[in-house]
DNA sequence: TCGCGCGCTTGATCTGTGTCAAAGTTGAAT
DNA sequence: ATTCAACTTTGACACAGATCAAGCGCGCGA
């Protein structure tokens, strides 16, 4: 059974995580055996780069595992993050053949690949994946765009509590509970990653963390585990009341 | 004909705006007239909205002529403009039914739109459309990630530059001779609006845009008709050198 | 157990952009 | 022709975040 992939379209949602991107259909049994038997996985280490921007990429695929950053370069080294990618979310560019950006392992990653062109061609007899494919970059159109305000308009304190909610809303292990009572995660990203997806510097970002550990909206277990007391505080803090109900 | 919304598959590119999203692919005379039969033209004048975020939202349609922007706006008023439609832009999100951001007329504006119904019946028929559709979203997303990068990592010189080099890119006028020697367009926004999508304020766009007059960057003929005498050197002042051959 | 390095924190200072304020320009309506 | 409002420019000053610099702490290999 094919569930790496949530392209795929499964039979029934017991395997598909409650995350607002995974939207199923009917399962069809032929098109998953096609989509089987092009798949293939690939495993990274944490700081290895999986393609460089302006590169041959013959394949799209998901992560299984982990989580991968997309990430921009001038040529001064000043580098912006432009995506981050975590279990279930889709990396690849059906129709282009070379990469927009570069993809590199901000953990141990796991990918789960398919060769280009054979996905090509199935998405070209299979209508329900192109259809399935553009809901899946609808969304991430709305969260490149959700994230242009936040480097555009947020402080710098606003712009750390978005990416905590943006994280723990997508933590696998807070999937059952939801979005109330006490949350604890694990950040995925170093201060230095961290600073890159938010327009800001290290030590910025240091000072907020250190600040909003202060003021009790979060608390530190080491550096790398969070836990949120009350999550509607943080929606508070990112600027983000108006929430459109994702909190239940 | 129906050559407003290139979703459509024009026959012969006689008709095409040679834009990059502007793909052409064979004609199928039928789907031509069903879309004809259920489009139909909206006109909004400058300032006007179009939809707010929130709204229910049933249609989809792409700009004919004049600017739209989407914006999405906090609510102590910080606004960032997400998005800028110029003429064969598309807008509206097949699959959802509300809006996710307000789209506002920055100029006077003709859109074609589409009943979404009718429209997604089409889609579910014609595979065509959805793959169109999916590389255009694609489009949108590169756009939205290099928009990532300029609000993130670009000074205040670097953005109005950047912003520049885009209009230059798209306007109409200048299709024809290509990227070399003067480059002269309208800009079709105002100060606030270039400070909206920009991330910046009012102020340091106008003192920005009398720095690149004075340092002879670009020149100014009223307050909206700018001159590029060396696109090169606004690519540089963009902090956009290699730059893919987009220049020829 | 020690020491070394990497990731992180904290401090002092600097600077680009925001804020507040005033005045200039332009085009359209009277 | 005059006036008015919207848009733009420019100046003075303030401040958030960058930069430069030092030191901390924890995990890992010797």
């Amino acid at each position: 059974m094919l569930t790496d992939l949530k392209i795929s379209t499964n039979h029934g949602c017991g395997e598909c995580p409650i995350r607002h991107r995974a939207v199923c259909a009917r399962c069809d049994a032929d098109e998953l055996e096609q989509l089987d038997e092009i798949k293939y996985y690939r495993s990274f280490e944490a700081g290895q780069t999986v393609v460089w921007a302006g590169d041959r990429m013959d394949f799209v695929g998901s992560v299984v595992s982990g989580v991968a950053a997309l990430t921009q370069t001038m040529e001064d080294g000043r580098t912006q993050m432009v995506g981050l990618l975590l279990p279930s979310d889709f990396a690849g560019r059906p129709g282009r053949d070379t990469a927009a950006y570069d993809v590199v392992a901000t953990t141990d990653l796991v990918m789960c690949c398919f060769r280009k062109k054979p996905f090509e061609k199935m998405m070209a007899e299979t209508p329900h994946i192109a259809q399935r494919l553009l809901q899946m970059t609808l969304d991430e159109l709305d969260a490149a765009r959700e994230w242009m305000l936040v480097l555009g308009r947020k402080t710098a304190r606003e712009k750390i509590a978005s990416l905590l909610v943006i994280i723990a809303r997508r933590d696998a292990s807070l999937q059952l509970h939801g979005m109330v009572g006490e949350l604890k995660f694990t950040l995925p990203l170093t201060r230095e990653a961290m600073a890159d997806y938010l327009g800001l510097t290290l030590e910025t970002v240091s000072r907020q963390i250190s600040a909003l550990k202060r003021d009790k909206v979060i608390l530190l277990e080491g550096k790398r585990i969070i836990t949120i007391p009350n999550f509607t505080r943080l929606l508070e803090e990112a600027g983000d009341d108006n929430d459109g109900g994702m909190l239940a």
